[in-house]
RNA sequence: GCUCCCUUCGUCUAGUGGCCCAGGACACCGCCCUCUCAAGGCGGGAACACGAGUUCGAACCUCGUAGGGAGCGCCA
């Protein structure tokens, strides 16, 4: 049998790093076991549900990398389908009508919590053999076993046994003509020959009931999977304020799509000691009963980490799109300074994000906007700076090929001349440059400005002390 | 309240009865390298929630306690 996982969100929001991983770990799932995956959205709820967080959704699954074999499917769509299996579970005699108002199970609720006991429905229509009326409050009902239990073997949780007496009859059918979470779920899984349900762990206290559904509807359960859930920073559950944001903010804050996904599939699970997984890798070592069973905390220093191992370590000419969209984004005008990848290789040793590493380009794409006042001090007013910038001046001048090692050749050529070392040269010279002590290595923070206007200046910061 | 789930360094984790007075990674600290900042190299501090039991032997098995989480909807 071929083995179908799905991603199933909710349209009520963007794609959360919960989501994401959840949506990782179902797609590695199938891919390592040479399955299918499919997306299906659950937009039954129409209060909530809107057609811009399907895109936002769609778009941080593609962002991601994550493609389906099929979908996205609607539950909208498949409205008759529950209908016509819950009805038809009515007249096997599984299900049932029941016509109490909300007021009536509130009442119910709230009387059976001040008792202290669970709240359940108490099945006044269960037995009743009501016939089928109209009637506004009108819901179908599953018929739950009132005896024994539920055993099921979850592939990370382990063993689960679930008493039916905890358990009570769980609408299936609402009154506006709308399926229930816990029904449709089952009828797709089944529809959609799902073989493994890989979900949040808040789902472990739907599984029994939904198992129970599944044997009233003849079919075999899939095998599943419940995954802990990923914590805030402070280990509380994630909130906007901190981190339950769209994955496409992680793009907005210079990460890889690669690396947040190794990120997250390191979060909760592992192989050895290896922490750098290529996709090959994760597909080929994933296997969801390896996913620990505790809940994970999101830490943004290790992301960050991770992200700079991909900026160092990937060919430069493949992060260059993505370090395009930074360098878009920050608004430069990228055709009036140095190649991306050249950039890239100047700076992925300093930045962690290709956010960071686009503001440190700044200065290559558009003029020295300020200049850092005790840099200037420090560097450009000392006693060597004036030779030493005109020894380079004149040098990087004649520069007949310019790249960075002839740079950095008539940089050394300077500091020979005035007999001075490296350092007398390469701190004016960088002030000069950026306006900053600090910057790449010497030779590519003056090859990358390009000649003339490297040139030009070395010039502007003579003006500047004065000669 | 009831039911279910969870608990190894600050964080992510390795560990499935002896290889563990617990290993790796991030972060932190120190040293080295060095044109600045990084990156890199080397080194350091840092954990089996607690208590019983089983066993020759327990981070690993059992029970209890404490703490944390989830669910208990005509939300998903």
């Amino acid at each position: 049998m071929t083995v179908r996982t799905r991603f199933a969100p909710s349209p009520t929001g963007y794609l959360h790093i919960g989501g994401a991983r959840t949506a990782l770990y179902c797609w590695l799932e199938s891919r390592h076991r040479g399955g299918e995956f499919i997306l299906r959205i659950e937009d039954t709820d129409r209060e909530r549900s809107t057609d811009a967080a399907v895109q936002a959704i769609l778009d941080g699954m593609r962002w991601l990398d994550l493609g389906h074999d099929e979908g996205p499917y609607y539950q909208t769509l498949r409205m008759e389908r529950y209908r016509q299996v819950a009805e038809d579970l009515v007249r096997a005699g599984k299900a049932y009508y029941a016509y109490e108002t909300k007021e009536e199970l509130e009442a119910m609720r709230s009387q059976q919590m001040a008792a202290n006991v669970k709240p359940r429905y108490n099945g006044a229509y269960r037995d009743r053999a009501e016939p089928l009326r109209d009637d506004p409050n009108r819901v179908i009902r599953f018929k739950n076993p009132t005896a024994g239990s539920v055993v099921f073997n979850d592939k990370v949780k382990g063993r689960i046994e679930w008493s039916n007496e905890e358990l009570d009859d769980l609408v299936i059918f609402r009154s506006d003509g709308f399926p229930t979470y816990n029904f449709a779920v089952v009828v797709d899984d089944i529809d959609m020959k799902i073989t493994d349900v890989i979900r949040g762990d808040d789902h472990v206290n739907n599984t029994p009931r939904q198992i129970n559904i599944y044997n009233a509807l003849g079919a075999a359960a899939p095998a599943f999977a419940h995954l802990p859930m990923i914590l805030g920073p402070d280990g509380q559950k994630l909130s906007k304020r901190h981190g339950a944001v769209s994955v496409m903010q992680y793009r907005d804050d210079g990460f890889l799509p690669h690396a947040v996904l190794n990120y997250l599939v390191r979060l909760g699970w592992s192989h050895g000691d290896q922490e750098i997984f290529s996709r090959r890798e994760m597909i080929d070592l994933f296997d969801v009963a390896d996913v620990n069973v505790s809940a994970a905390r999101f830490d943004v220093e290790k992301l960050s980490w991770l992200n700079q191992q991909y900026l160092k370590n990937d060919d430069p000419a493949e992060l260059v799109p993505h370090f395009l969209w930074h360098l878009d984004a920050a608004g430069y005008d990228v055709a009036s300074g140095p190649a991306p990848a050249d950039v890239i290789v100047a700076l992925r040793d300093r930045a962690r994000t290709l956010k960071e590493m686009a503001e440190k380009a700044a200065v290559w794409y558009g003029p020295i906007r300020e200049w850092d006042d005790a840099a200037v001090a420090k560097h450009l007013k000392s006693a060597t700076a004036v030779p030493a910038l005109k020894a380079v001046h004149a040098r990087l001048a004649a520069v007949a090929e310019w790249n960075v090692e002839n740079v950095h050749k008539a940089i050394e050529a300077a500091a020979a001349a005035i007999g001075e070392g490296m350092g007398k040269v390469a701190q004016p010279l960088r002030v000069a440059m950026t306006g900053t002590q600090v910057s790449p290595s010497i030779d590519h923070t003056v090859f990358l400005a390009g000649q003339s206007r490297a040139v030009a200046r070395v010039e502007e910061a003579l003006k500047r002390i004065g000669e």
